[in-house]
RNA sequence: GGUCCCUUCGUCUAAUGGUUAGGACAUCAGGUUUUCAUCCUGAAAAUAGGGGUUCGAUCCCCCUAGGGACUACCA
């Protein structure tokens, strides 16, 4: 009994699933967006998570862009299960360390007659294109038209070919697709594409360079990696049959995955992809962290340095194609394992909304407590601590929480309490600093300062009390008030922060600003 | 151009044959507040168009329009 209970409870499914970047650059939402489908996806269903990185582009390669995939990824707490850095049983897990794997799997194609050779030169590629082209053909493939009439192992001959090939001509390998045959796939998320094998060209499958093309690598690895669903973007739509008919010619037909192709991430203006520069352009960052790419000095910006919390980043990208069918928005990481589904992501396209994200973050933000908050704004700035007690600092966050997006917020809306210095707003001081109220503010700051138990109420009580005495408006000597001992004329309740602040530093501050404000 | 995919308020979306088409962000108005912010209340705001199927279509089918992706020895 005890030991049935253990097994159900350690039962883990078999679903494994990837997310599969090339390093060619920085990771940017859309990725993240992907790698977080997946990792839900995992994790809902007890699964795999699993990394690899698909370099075999080796002149795309960007140093650094893996170690910030993986960065990018811890970040936003979607560590995965098996990957390069992590290991695993399916290992290695960066395409370029499998590199003698896919030969053998396109010499395959070629033995099944599913592949052949090619010996055209790019130019050659070139001139039959622009041939076609002058000739009315829109779009110029090679296909099962024309690659009768290209340098290749079925018009030259397989003993022909091998013998260019021994005496070091370069070559590719070409999927050989079949005539006017129907391939069908049903997608989790779009149900049934079916696409005509007139309209696929004869890809490549194995470069010149000695490496797979995206199609046979991605492929044979997740066949061999043993994956049950491919959650990937929309741009590999076109492509999904391709792999359909590379995993029918291998005969893995019943070892396909599950294809689920997610809709984009738009420009929030006009219309197109998410793309790197649109970031910087619009105001907003792309990328998860900060990027500077390394044979230049620009640098484009990360919601990490932004200040966002990587929750609310997560929470966000998540309602960006997917929702709950509640009208519960605010999700922790682990309240969105529980209720995601691939069942509940749209088909559609959406424009990112930068001024929801702030709200993500701001709603974020209000769920923690004030210890949270004073973990991070120390983080941010460690001087507070040494002049101000923890107990002081409490206080500062509580008042200013609610006026916060991010946690600097906090250290700006609450400045005056927590920097012994401070600066009066000028445009502040020539609408409301009026001289001849300066007596008043003098004798009400004594009045103030007598006060025994310097509590909001009874501060409150006091204010009143002078205003009414002296039949003074509340918008005149209010404001003044405010700029003396914050600097500025709006925050938070004016008596609540008088308390924080104490007695004493609220009339050095008056003081201090009737001389320099009436000097200056 | 071709192939494939998509189409509900400005934006993200809910409603899978019967709803006053719901919520959120943003916007606007009112209230609260010393102020700004928060908060509360409210307003404006959508089924791309045209045909079918049906007693009844946001929902199913077709056409049109619009948008997007792909169209490399890139992924």
């Amino acid at each position: 009994m005890f030991c049935y209970y253990l097994i159900m409870n350690e039962e883990i499914s078999n679903i494994r699933v990837r997310f599969a970047p090339s390093p060619t650059g920085p990771l940017h939402i859309g990725g993240v967006r992907t790698a977080l489908y997946n990792f839900l996806f995992a994790r809902k269903h007890k699964g795999t998570f699993i990394l690899r990185i698909e370099d075999t582009d080796q002149k795309r390669f960007v140093p650094g862009a893996e170690k910030y995939i993986l960065d990018a990824l811890n970040w936003c707490g979607l560590t995965p299960d098996e990957g390069p850095d992590m290991g695993g049983e399916k290992g290695p897990y960066r395409q370029s360390e499998r590199k003698e794997i896919y030969l053998s799997f396109a010499q395959q194609l070629l033995e099944s007659e599913h592949a052949y050779y090619a010996f055209d030169t790019p130019e050659e590629l070139d001139e039959m294109r622009n041939k076609m082209k002058a000739s009315g053909v829109l779009s110029p493939t090679y296909n099962s038209i024309t690659r009768s009439s290209m340098q290749n192992s079925l018009t030259l001959g397989m003993d022909e070919a091998r013998k260019r090939i021994d005496s070091g001509d370069s070559y590719v390998i070409r999927i050989k697709m079949p005539r006017n045959q129907e391939i069908k796939f049903n997608d989790k998320i779009r149900g049934w594409v079916s696409v005509n094998t007139n309209h696929i060209d004869d890809k490549v499958i194995y470069k010149s360079d000695g490496m797979p093309t995206y199609h046979l690598a991605n492929v044979v690895d997740d066949y061999l990696m043993e994956i049950t669903h491919v959650i990937r973007g929309e741009e590999w739509l076109p492509s999904a049959p391709l792999h359909v008919f590379l995993y029918q010619c291998f005969g893995w037909s019943s070892k396909m995955p599950v294809f689920s192709h997610l809709p984009l991430i738009l420009k929030p203006d006009g219309n197109g992809k998410l793309s790197k520069r649109d970031g910087d352009r619009l105001g907003f960052p792309v990328f998860p962290l900060n990027w500077r790419a390394s044979d230049q000095n620009e640098i484009f910006s990360g919601y990490k340095e932004q200040g966002f919390y990587p929750e609310a980043f997560v929470n966000m990208l998540a309602f960006l194609g997917w929702n709950p069918g509640t009208e519960q928005e605010i999700f922790s990481l682990s309240d969105l394992i529980s209720e995601f589904s691939l069942d509940r992501v749209g088909k559609s396209g959406s424009k990112y909304d930068y001024e929801k994200t702030k709200w993500f973050n701001q709603q974020h933000l209000r769920l923690k407590s004030d210890s949270e908050i004073f973990e991070t704004i120390t983080e941010l700035d460690n001087s507070i601590v040494e002049k101000f007690s923890r107990e002081y600092i409490l206080q500062v966050i509580s008042l200013v929480k609610e006026r916060a997006i991010f946690d600097l917020d906090i250290l700006k809306e609450g400045s005056c309490f927590l920097f012994n210095e401070i600066n009066f707003d000028d445009s502040a001081v020539n609408k409301k600093w009026n001289p001849a109220f300066i007596p008043h503010l003098k004798s009400l700051s004594d009045k103030l300062f007598a006060i025994n138990e310097f509590a909001e109420k009874n501060i409150e009580r006091v204010f009143h009390d002078y205003l009414q005495q002296h039949n003074l408006g509340l918008g005149k000597i209010m404001p003044m008030l405010r700029i003396a001992t914050t600097g500025r004329l709006a925050g938070p309740s004016m008596f609540r922060s008088l308390e924080i602040m104490g007695k004493e530093k609220m009339l050095n501050r008056i003081t201090e600003a009737i001389d320099t404000i009436k000097n200056g």
